[in-house]
DNA sequence: CTGAAAGCGCTTACAG
DNA sequence: CTGAAAGCGCTTACAG
């Protein structure tokens, strides 16, 4: 293999200084034409690119964003990866992924992506990481280095792009209601994440507004999960007064509610209303095809990187604005129907 | 914020030179004892961490693997991901990832990743990239620093890891054939995409095999989303003589299929017998639970990050053994059932 | 086992 | 607009 060719073989190729050459890969307006374009052609000539390590060390940054992401497996993800990817490309920027399901990064850990230059931001996807690992020794998360999307970290001043969680119950309740149903239950998330406390306190708030009343067992532990959804059933099933529509904090809960319902005989949604969240891509699919509330994955992904690049920059489009909260929808289908 | 220390910080704090505190570091077995508990002393008091685009100059490597993937948004490849990072963490390798499907990298961006020291490796999701792209001038693709996974580039010499296609569409053929079915169709992936290519030769091939015979139109073309299972169906339903077991390139094709087909009140597998391939999570799920060939995902992103960092470290195991080909299997749920 | 010193390949004030 | 030179923070022969 050829030797790799570095900015010195094209300082000489062209007949300038490597100063020169630099100027003209980083501000070509700072050269004039004739040498812009003698030490263009040199690049070519010589295929030179330049070494990131060195101008990583030169410049002290890395040009990679870091996203740790809870799980890389859970295709809910794909969507906002896909969001950030783009807009982080679009700035130059390196995508860097850390699945943290098997091995929860620790404080030091934390740091050392940020301190050791291995990125210069950070996006975290699971809110289960903050607080005190996110600390420095003199006080405060590196407050300009860091965002949070989709989940967060309750207390942080860290900020954040999420989905408005509360919303969307409310509006899955609403749907419900104004089919007849009123006995009406939440199947929630895994207990300690973000949004399964946001949704259940959303699912709480949102039946009060309406003054439906409720039994404590019409709040059914869960998970975000197909097995989850279908203990969730089994649990339905044995009540003595079972609800007629169920609000899931996921979509994959409600596949797993819908296909334990039907084993035991009974059918959605004559028999029971199921709303999901999320619409994941098969909740259109699905035999029914899923009420859900639609959270647009992409966009959140594309607004987290922009707020991240902004955040960066240290010119957040407004100081006060660092909680971003966008809106969701409901989009019926047909795992609801009116309460016969 | 304090000034981040450097290595020169802990060579002083631990009254030793430079060379001693990166020798603690990088092979503790090289310094005495004595030395290494004040160096690591020294290293925790001034919360040293070493600076990755200073270590990466001067060693000459990036640390990172870069994975190209046709796309981020499917969830096909969140598994693959998920593998690859849990190996290459382990070897302490950071995960790069870019999404090919908006902008596919040129030859001049496919070289300076690997040249301009981005990444030590390159992961290829995507087959349709490879050829005159990868090509060095002096000959030859950059063998030891690149591998294929799951798709690959027909005729490179790139060593690469993928599913036994043509296995899998022989055992969904046979499975069909011992229900009794005999009329028996094709629904491709994309033209052109190696996988569907190899699919549909599996399909020709293992037909032949087996003596079942076939008009063209029993080979429908397609995509690997539900948007082109929906119009293989109606593809079908017009046929004179229709097929009563159809063998999908992808489990979303086969969903969008079984719901078209329902769509026009013909019932799986009452009326049709349905296989997929994949066997994403929704499969067990869908209804009918579809009957679908299983690839281990996981296990190929792991296989294939491994042989990469065999690669890298120029020991593969066997020099000749550079196309891995892993077995899948027959998964026979709900979506097929015996000619009736 | 340890240290002095060179050098990885850039970028950027500084001076002209 | 351009060049000479310093320096980013490490690692590693080399010598002792």
């Amino acid at each position: 293999m050829n030797k790799r060719s570095k900015i010195q073989d094209v300082a000489k190729a062209a007949g300038v200084s490597t100063a020169t050459v630099s100027r003209t890969l980083s501000s070509p307006d700072k050269v004039s034409e004739k040498t812009r374009d003698s030490v263009l052609k040199a690049v070519r000539a010589t295929s030179y690119r330049v070494n990131r390590a060195a101008r990583n060390l030169r410049t002290q940054r890395s040009g990679a964003i870091l996203t740790l992401v809870p799980s890389l497996r859970n295709p809910f993800f794909s969507d906002i990866l896909s969001g950030l990817e783009r807009v982080l490309a679009g700035a130059d920027y390196n995508l860097l992924i850390t699945d943290t399901s098997e091995v929860r990064p620790d404080s030091n850990t934390l740091h050392s992506y940020l301190e050791g230059g291995q990125a210069d931001g950070l996006v975290i996807l699971d809110g289960s990481i903050g607080g005190a690992d996110l600390e420095l020794l003199n006080g405060g998360p590196y407050a300009d280095q860091i965002i949070y999307a989709c989940e967060w970290f309750e207390g942080t001043t860290v900020p954040s792009v999420r989905s408005d969680n509360a919303q969307g119950i409310e509006a899955a309740i609403d749907h419900l209601s104004e089919l007849g149903h009123t006995k009406i239950a939440h199947v929630c998330g895994p207990a300690g994440n973000v949004l399964s406390d946001a949704r259940k306190r959303g699912f709480m708030v949102s039946m009060a507004k309406k003054n439906l009343s409720y039994p404590v067992e019409y709040l059914v532990a869960g998970d975000f999960n197909l097995e989850a959804g279908r203990a969730a059933a089994r649990t339905i099933l044995k009540l003595e007064d079972p609800p007629t529509g169920v609000v899931c904090a996921s979509d994959e809960l409600a596949f797993g509610l819908i296909a334990e319902l039907g084993a035991h005989g009974l059918s959605v949604p004559d028999d029971v209303s199921v709303v999901g969240f999320d619409d994941i891509e098969m909740a259109e699919v699905f035999v029914p095809a899923l009420t859900t509330i639609h959270q647009d994955r992409i966009e959140l992904g594309r607004r987290a990187a922009k707020l991240l690049l902004e955040v960066l920059a240290d010119t957040p489009a407004d100081d006060s604005e660092t909680t971003v909260v966008l809106p969701v929808t409901l989009v019926a289908r047909n795992s609801t129907a009116p309460l016969t």
